[in-house]
DNA sequence: CTGAAAGCGCTTACAG
DNA sequence: CTGAAAGCGCTTACAG
């Protein structure tokens, strides 16, 4: 049903005045000739209008059929509506947690006809601050920003300066598994618990009758690690234990480096009967070290996870986790970027999943 | 520096002739005004133009600056430069595949300043229909139809209609991780040897001294299973080993089908000494039938799987896959995209990745 | 180097 | 129910 070889588009055959090449192949006044209407009659059929009589519509909508019309949306857009598309910015796209956050606002975002961009700033701020202007350009409706960010003023600044200008754009900024900025309402978001996520882990171990808990987890400055972190403290306190530096272990988010850091503990001589990981990725290093060691788990030591990756499940064995709802995550930060109006502070609790790699402590 | 209270628009002070709403708050013209230029020498500045005078650019970016200008992307897209966004088409946003996918289709797209559209049909074809025509509206510069899809001619025609579609606004179409059309050369594509992979696999086991070898897999009519059955059935032919049905499952893509299904196998008295299977997600869920059997892997069975998902190497034993190189096909499809006049058909080599889930047959 | 004007493709009050 | 016209915010030949 194309047609690419329509006769002169005028009706003049010249014209030398200026405009730029035409960009799709065929127009809405194309249409509207073929149709016998007006341009702006056939504009009302296509914006789905009501006062269109049903005969014409028919024509017009024939006669786009026959030329493989399709609205220009950009055009369109510079009267009003917008473009309808929503922005994922994080820091990098990996791995299941991107996914399932992803997959989340994918879920709210297509049925309420809107497109979702997918951004990455691999953690530089000038890719971010460059990205926030392509986006205002773009006329984004909303944008979430993604994940663990710099837990200090400066990025609070960073952000209250976006939120501002894409307010000029009139897109909404929400933060989507951070948690809000301190000090600082105006920035809607929905996260999960980290900090009480890591809380149950400590209660589970105590529970079982350890005392000394060490923990893993990454530098501080981003917001994940420390968050988690003073989880694992507020834990201890809770139950009133002692917080020890030497248990605190650092270490990046990747199995070998957590390989290794556990495996100078583990020769170091500083006892420690159950590890609280930061990550999943962080506790298969540290099983990698203890297994190396032929530290039998959960027997004597036992190890703890967060984020429950897919197949964590089938170690040997199965790792004791904590289940965050990324999914879901996604969903309610969706929920606000499409209606601001409702914006505010969704916080979701994850769940403790226990399995076989923790246990009570070795007799001493 | 944003001034949100700028005076009346257009020096006059009513106006009651049509027109909508302002979008963006500042426009062109208000910045030309401010600098005290035409807003064709405020366009020049934006543009990157030669031909302006340092003074005049300073001017017009300082008063930009002031006003929080950023130029309206959707207006200038229709003047001819189009809006550059590529979309990726997938059907589920799932797992690391997918991730891996989108990050390298991400590595080429950013510095050529392409925003990347994440688009899920979730396998229904109205959707996709509905998909390609907003893309049109939209203006993508070029569309990414991720992953498996029908094997069959309905879909060869589909997406031909596609591509045409697309070609209305000058967007090339490319298939990624997924193979070309048969007999039709004009839809280019980034995929991996699939096909290949899984021989390689029956070559492994062969060489092991495997002759009894098992096929878990999906449900025929989709790209991954038919091509990775195909080369199964390929491998087993180049070591003159007959093809046997009774030695081939059929199951979902999820653990515990895959489980039920090889439990079946189990007790169905077939023998064999090896399974391979489609996926790692079906590997792990054969292991686990076999471990409830307590059949030794792989003393008893040897286990294969496909994807090399995270944390299979940390599996016990750690599982033997086929690694295929998703992100390098992201790669290759992006740049397809950013170039269409190279455009031909890549096809990227899987790597087998030996680990403990393979040895030799029991003796016997 | 700079400006006035026409145009990109659409929409929407206004007036039948 | 339908059309003529003005406008959205920008760009680009054309003419200085």
């Amino acid at each position: 049903m194309h047609v690419s070889d329509h006769e002169d588009r005028d009706g003049s055959a010249t014209r030398a005045r200026p405009g730029p090449a035409r960009i799709g192949s065929v127009n809405l006044r194309d249409v509207a000739k073929r149709a016998g209407v007006s341009p702006a009659t056939a504009s009302r059929v296509f914006a789905g209008a009501k006062g269109v009589q049903a005969s014409t519509r028919e024509r017009v909508l024939s006669a786009a059929d026959e030329l493989g019309y399709v609205v220009n949306g950009l055009a369109r857009s510079m009267t009003g509506r917008g473009l309808r598309t929503m922005a994922f910015v994080v820091r990098e796209m990996i791995g299941p947690t991107f996914a399932a956050l992803a997959a989340g606002v994918e879920s709210r975002a297509t049925p309420n006809g809107y497109l979702l961009m997918i951004c990455t700033t691999h953690g530089a701020r000038a890719r971010a601050r460059e990205l926030v202007k392509t986006l205002r350009e773009q006329r984004t409706a909303a944008v979430l920003l993604v994940g663990s960010t710099e837990n200090d003023d400066a990025f609070a600044e960073t952000a209250l300066e976006y939120a501002r200008s894409l307010a000029d754009i009139d897109a909404p900024l929400v933060f989507c598994g951070r948690p809000p900025l301190t000090g600082h309402d105006e920035i809607p978001s929905a996260d999960y618990d980290q900090g009480g996520g890591v809380r149950s882990v400590v209660d589970h171990l105590v529970s079982l009758g350890h005392r000394r808990i060490a923990y893993v987890g990454g530098a501080p400055g981003m917001t994940t690690p420390d968050l988690r972190l003073s989880g694992y403290r507020d834990g201890l306190a809770a139950h009133g234990l002692e917080f020890d530096p030497r248990l605190v272990l650092e270490t990046t988010n990747y199995e070998d480096p957590a390989e290794a850091a556990v495996g100078k503990l583990l020769q170091s001589g500083v006892t420690a009967t159950a590890l609280v990981c930061m990550t999943d990725v962080i506790a298969i290093g540290a099983m990698r070290a203890l297994r190396a060691a032929r530290i039998s788990i959960p027997d004597m030591m036992s190890v703890v996870g967060f984020d429950d990756v897919p197949m964590v499940g089938d170690l040997t064995p199965a790792l004791t986790t904590v289940h965050p709802p990324f999914y879901e995550v996604g969903v309610a930060a969706a929920e606000i970027a499409l209606s601001p109006e409702h914006a505010g502070h969704v916080l979701l609790e994850p769940r403790l999943v226990v399995r076989g790699s923790t246990g009570a402590p070795p007799l001493s």
